[in-house]
DNA sequence: AGCACTATATTAGGTTATCTTATATATACT
DNA sequence: AGTATATATAAGATAACCTAATATAGTGCT
């Protein structure tokens, strides 16, 4: 069975290629040999066999000292600058680490991310002066879409769903409330029945989203309709539309909480409404984690905890 | 016996290097690996390998089509860069081996080159168009050297002594005559008898010369004193010296003949002296001459025998 | 979710490469 | 020539590496 494995490897490797260099500047086998580590038996063979696989002679033994034959010379040459561009590259992408690895890249959802993330990236980067954030905001699919391609360490999202190549971890639950421009007829109660919803103008999330699907299946099983007025993918446009369609919406209540401070959204509490908007972090699965993008993620657990309902 | 044998080479090999790439281009093991030449596995095995030599991951195999990482990209475009130039090298030494192997570089010394050398080469020239010869003339210690240092691949000389790396092919036994002014008391007959030059005067070749030697040696065993006026390394000056010293040489027989045929020199053959100068070929032992070296010396071979005495 | 299809990893067995030590040979120096 | 040093070669052991076969993992489809 000789043939079968007849086409082995018996390639130039980098290491006879350095212990070439090195007899070539030392002009001794033996010194070469030794500077690189290995005995002069070994460099013996190694360019020996290089000489071989390349078909003419590197070096004139039969000199003391030796004496590199001209395409030795040029191969030296070559081989020098082969070894530099490897230490090269290997340098460069042990930088590139380096530099990165103080380094957390998180996407988030709009609704999420603009009221609560700002602030506790504020937080972390303040504690931990060595790392940096980068918080971007993306629609939901993106987010899964910048995980998947490695362009972002961890993401935040609502309703996350673990995937092939991502892995969840539950952050908070939101507690949904009803969000109403001042004035208007249902917002003079603190709280007031699901049921009362029954047929109101409302502003809703757009039919793709999962929190959109969530609360139609609600008010399906409660037999409750609302007319819906309009349809919106984020939460800064939902808040807005309320205001001039006198409308009504039901939205996750830390992301009103400043228009609610400011009077520009009265909250009113919904009874007999279960619904919680379960927002989570995740992150590619198998990847290396950079050690600032696990602390980032316990930061963001314990931070987590503070508002909604802690889920882990 | 682990130990001793623990820093076995472990190294990158370009063939590794070279699946590697192909596999990044065709985003597949399989595909690259039959590119290359080897099955799956080996490729598989390979990667995985230089994977572990690095440090770091080059491809994610979790996706299909694979995701070569970033760090895989960055060591893909260095390994394009080292495999192009490692064919760049052995390009350029190939190139280089055949645009010089229709060569021959050929040092003589000035006695014998001046005046049959450059007729030959010329003659070999016409026969061979596509070959070129380089024609050098130096001093025999600089034959020597420059065989030695590759600098010539055939090298003419008188005397010729095998040494380390020195092979000698016996070219011709030339023929020593007595070279005279016109008008020289010795030039009146064709010939004379060697002892007639007792006491004449006479311009030499230098001491170190093997040649002086001879001829001393010769006199010193026929008891014949004759009178040195002066020395010199080359025959042409010894040549120029005669007419102005009114002083006699025993010369090479066809290192005068322009002279003769001009009438500057007369030629003088000597009886009972039986000293020729041995002319050889040298040239460096184990270097595999190029075609055309070997070549020309057959040639030299052949066209040495219609001067002088042919001696193989 | 499960199934078929394909791609990659792993295992096992056998061959080759390549290391080391010990020894022989070649080169240089005096 | 003789000695000292440098390189080549030999022999033996082991790691490396290949192939073939098999297991496992990923994708896309129903």
């Amino acid at each position: 069975m000789q043939d079968l494995n007849s086409g082995r490897n018996t390639g130039l490797n980098l290491q006879a290629i350095g212990v070439f260099c090195e007899v070539v500047q030392q002009r001794s086998f033996s010194r070469g040999a030794e500077r690189v580590g290995v005995t002069q038996s070994a460099a013996s063979q190694q360019i020996a066999h290089l000489e071989q696989v390349l078909g003419f002679k590197l070096i004139d033994r039969s000199y003391r000292p030796l004496q590199v034959t001209d395409e030795g010379e040029l191969y030296y040459k070559g081989c020098l600058q082969i070894l530099g561009e490897h230490n090269r590259v290997l340098d460069s992408i042990s930088r590139k680490r380096k530099s990165t690895s103080g380094q957390v890249r998180v996407v988030s959802i709009y609704s999420v991310g603009l009221h609560t993330l700002n602030e506790i990236v504020r937080n972390y980067m303040q504690e931990n002066p060595g790392s940096t954030v980068h918080l971007e905001y993306y629609h939901p699919r993106k987010v899964y879409e910048a995980i998947r391609n490695d362009e972002a360490e961890v993401g935040v999202i609502s309703y996350p769903r673990s995937g092939r190549h991502i892995e969840v971890l539950p952050w908070a639950d939101e507690e949904m409330v009803l969000a109403c421009p001042p004035g208007h007829p249902l917002s003079v109660s603190k709280s007031i029945d699901v049921s009362k919803l029954a047929g109101v103008n409302f502003v809703g999330f757009d039919k793709g989203l999962t929190i959109r699907k969530e609360i139609d299946k609600f008010f399906r099983g409660r037999e409750i309709g609302v007319n819906i007025l309009s349809e919106f993918d984020n939460i800064e446009t939902i808040k807005q539309a309320l205001d001039i369609s006198d409308a009504v919406s039901i939205l996750p209540r830390s992301g009103i909480e400043r228009e609610v401070e400011r009077g520009i959204i009265t909250e009113v509490h919904l009874d007999n409404f279960d619904l919680v908007r379960p927002v989570g972090l995740i992150y590619r699965s198998r990847r290396d984690l950079s050690a600032t993008a696990g602390e980032f993620m316990r930061f963001l657990m314990t931070s987590g905890s503070a508002r909604g309902r802690p889920r882990v």
